[in-house]
RNA sequence: GCCCAUGUAGCUCAGUGGUGGAGCACUUCCUUGGUAAGGAAGAGGCCAUCGGUUCAAUCCCGAUCAUGGGCUCCA
């Protein structure tokens, strides 16, 4: 909704015509006397296809701006005049009406108030005071008040109410099963004993329980542009980014690995849902309510309606997770207790809008690729196997990944008790011992959960992997299974994540960059091996032995460029090539490869082919494999940064 | 969103109230090299954008945008 505010000595206005939206039963009939009001405060109002969303939130808010503004000028009375003209969303007539009919109501208690008709033409005329405080327009949006600096008029339904008496106590669970309880209050735990033996739990929780931060950018920043994975488009959003070839390459070798787990292996069906959802829908509105004002909107061209006026029920919202798209198919799906449990997987691109202040590199984002893996289970039983399996595989992926992490877990205490043994199991599974929060009853949707905290190379964390074990949802949603007896009943849903795609990319390259030589793990290398040919003359030998390494599936070029050998070098290194051949005169004619080995300390080794073909499969075994789409001769590559 | 910092060539960065600088990269030529920089010449910029102050602004001031950090947030 806008508002223009004027303070005037007089207005007075007259009615001159119908448009096709006039509202009946106007008491001022067209030719009649002009309307005069002594001293008001005039209210020029123009009620936006937004509003639709939270009414009582629009016409509250707008009801203490207008208050706020009369107490200080201390008008006769007000006008509230519909105007159309402030901006180019209108909300449908109807609307319109009841919102400033609401509106007229409230200010009614504490002023005379006077509405001009709707959808009239009409003439007017107004002398403003001209004080500095005689002219003002405000924006009254349904986004809760407070976040311009201003308090809070009307606080949503917050989390914090529905969470304030619930009691956290935290301890360290190691995965031997020894509890050690701690005390988040108290800086000291952090130099204690209990944490000790375990500095990226402590790191963790220094960051995200005592935000302790060393302020510093992290080093993938700079990096990412520097290797040519990342960087940002000035021409899309803020936290939205483009991604070079090379990063291309490691955000598919990463979503293939997670595709591979679910597919392959938990074999869940794979689905593709829309990315936008229709906002005036209740289960959608449900869903994403708490959330809103962190979504991106989409509105749609207008419409007209027969009665000239605009159609409303146009707003979507670009969704913030996969959820949408599979809860809204299943809750038409028949399923069986024979079918459970039901594992669904989609890799989702999701948008946030996160506040500008919050966007970092590839770690905050306000776009990003999310893979999701859901199990419908039929009890609280098989809901744990399943959280049990899937927690597993997250954690062989951050092994893989060989990034460095630590494990929390959240879980009601009644839950905590009853499965503890199988928590310490996944531990040791994991081999890492854990913060627990345990919560003295239920605060969210879910009974269980954890997450795996990435720990990047300057104090900070991120959240990656995380499981959660929903005992209510789906009811709520309306996802039920048909039982023995023929009755619904609604399932145990295990929600789950390996993590945003891009925050894994932050993470590899965070890890690589604690390192004093940095180096991508082999399997997301981009180029895995680099020839150098020590001049033009062995060309021909460079290309037939990358055709041999190629046809091995391993990521090859040749530095076919006019520099000296050191320089190729030098380049290559940059690039973090963790293999560097070198091709001159001993080689052709007939001696063992000249490597220079990055994950090595960058020494040389003297190796034959195919025993370098056979670290190189070793090293990468199980690991997705994809072609290097870029060309083999870097003669013949653009350089796209710098 | 608020606070702080930054924005100069493709990249990394100097610099000045009065013709814009370096190194690398790029183009051309020479050089055909053995594990982190071979040589020469050339081309390159509305000094983030928009306003203001000034005879004159890349520089001073204001706003905006972008990036990074802090706060907050992270259903």
């Amino acid at each position: 909704m806008q508002l223009l505010i004027i303070h005037a000595d007089e207005f007075s206005y007259s009615l001159t015509g119908k448009t096709a939206i006039a509202e009946e039963a106007v008491p001022n009939l067209l030719g009649e006397p002009e309307n005069v009001f002594k001293e008001p405060l005039v209210v020029f109002c123009t009620v936006e296809k937004s509003d639709a969303v939270d009414f009582n939130t629009i016409v509250k808010k707008a009801f203490y701006e207008i208050t706020g503004i009369a107490l200080r000028l201390k008008p006769q009375m007000l006008v509230l005049y519909p105007y159309a003209h402030l901006s180019d969303s209108l909300a449908e007539p109807a609307l319109a009406v009841d919102i400033l009919n609401a509106l007229k109501g409230e200010l009614e208690s504490s002023y005379p108030v006077h509405r001009a008709p709707f959808g009239w033409y009409k003439s007017f005329k107004m002398s403003c005071k001209g004080h500095p405080l005689s002219e003002s327009s405000r924006h009254i949006t349904g986004a809760p008040a407070g976040e311009a600096g201003k308090p809070a008029l009307f606080p949503k339904k917050t989390r914090e109410e529905a969470v304030k008496d619930v009691e956290s106590e935290f301890f360290i669970l190691d995965y031997n099963g020894a509890e050690v309880k701690i005390d988040l209050n108290d800086k000291k735990i952090l130099n204690g004993d209990a944490l000790k033996d375990f500095p990226s739990l402590r790191k963790v929780i220094a960051f995200e329980e005592f935000k302790i931060k060393d302020g510093q950018t992290p080093p993938s920043v700079s990096a990412m542009k520097r290797l040519e994975i990342a960087g940002h488009d000035e021409n899309s959003d803020s936290g939205h980014l483009r991604l070079y070839p090379k990063g291309t390459l490691l955000y598919r070798l990463l979503s293939d690995w997670a595709e591979d787990i679910a597919l392959n292996q938990l074999k869940c069906m794979e689905i593709e849902t829309p990315l936008i959802y229709n906002w005036n829908k209740p289960e959608i509105k449900g869903q994403g309510e708490s959330f809103h004002e962190r979504h991106y909107t989409v509105f749609v061209p207008d419409e007209k309606t027969e009665a000239g006026g605009f159609a409303k029920g146009k707003e979507f919202v670009l969704r913030f997770a996969g959820d949408f798209g599979l809860f809204s198919m299943l809750k038409d799906t028949k399923i069986s207790y024979k079918q459970l449990p039901l594992r669904f997987y989609e890799s989702s691109k999701s948008f946030r809008y996160e506040k500008s202040g919050e966007l970092s590199g590839l770690r905050r984002l306000r776009g990003f690729t999310m893979p999701d893996i859901h199990s419908f289970c039929l009890n609280l039983e098989e809901g744990f196997n399943e959280y049990g399996e899937l927690y597993k595989k997250y954690s062989d992926l951050a092994e893989a990944a060989k990034i460095e992490y630590a494990v929390v877990f959240r879980i009601v205490k009644e839950y905590y008790n009853r499965y503890k043994d199988k928590i310490v199991e996944l531990l040791r599974y994991s081999k890492k011992p854990a913060l627990i929060e345990t919560l003295s009853r239920m605060k969210h949707y879910w009974a269980l959960k954890h997450e795996f905290q990435g720990v990047d190379s300057v104090g900070g964390s991120c959240q990656l992997s995380t499981v959660q074990l929903d005992v209510e949802d789906a009811k709520r949603y309306g996802i039920n299974f048909v039982n023995e007896n023929g009755e619904k009943e609604g399932c145990i849903i295990c929600h789950s994540s390996v993590g945003a795609i891009e925050r894994w990319m932050y993470l590899i390259l965070e890890e690589a960059l604690k390192k004093a030589i940095p180096v991508l793990p082999l399997w997301l290398s981009p180029t895995q091996i680099r020839i150098i040919p020590v001049s033009g003359k062995f060309l021909d030998f460079t290309v037939k032995l990358k055709e041999k390494l190629f046809s091995s599936g391993i990521r090859t070029d040749i530095d076919d460029r006019d520099f000296s050998l050191g320089k190729k070098i030098m380049f290559a290194e940059e690039e973090w090539i963790p293999h560097i051949v070198v091709i001159g005169h001993k080689e052709v004619e007939g001696g063992a490869l000249s490597v220079r080995n990055r994950y090595k300390e960058r020494k040389n080794f003297n190796i034959s082919e195919e025993e370098l073909i056979k670290e190189i499969k070793d090293e990468t075994k199980g690991m997705p494999y994809r072609n290097l789409i870029l060309p083999d001769m870097v003669s013949k590559r653009p350089i796209f940064v710098g």
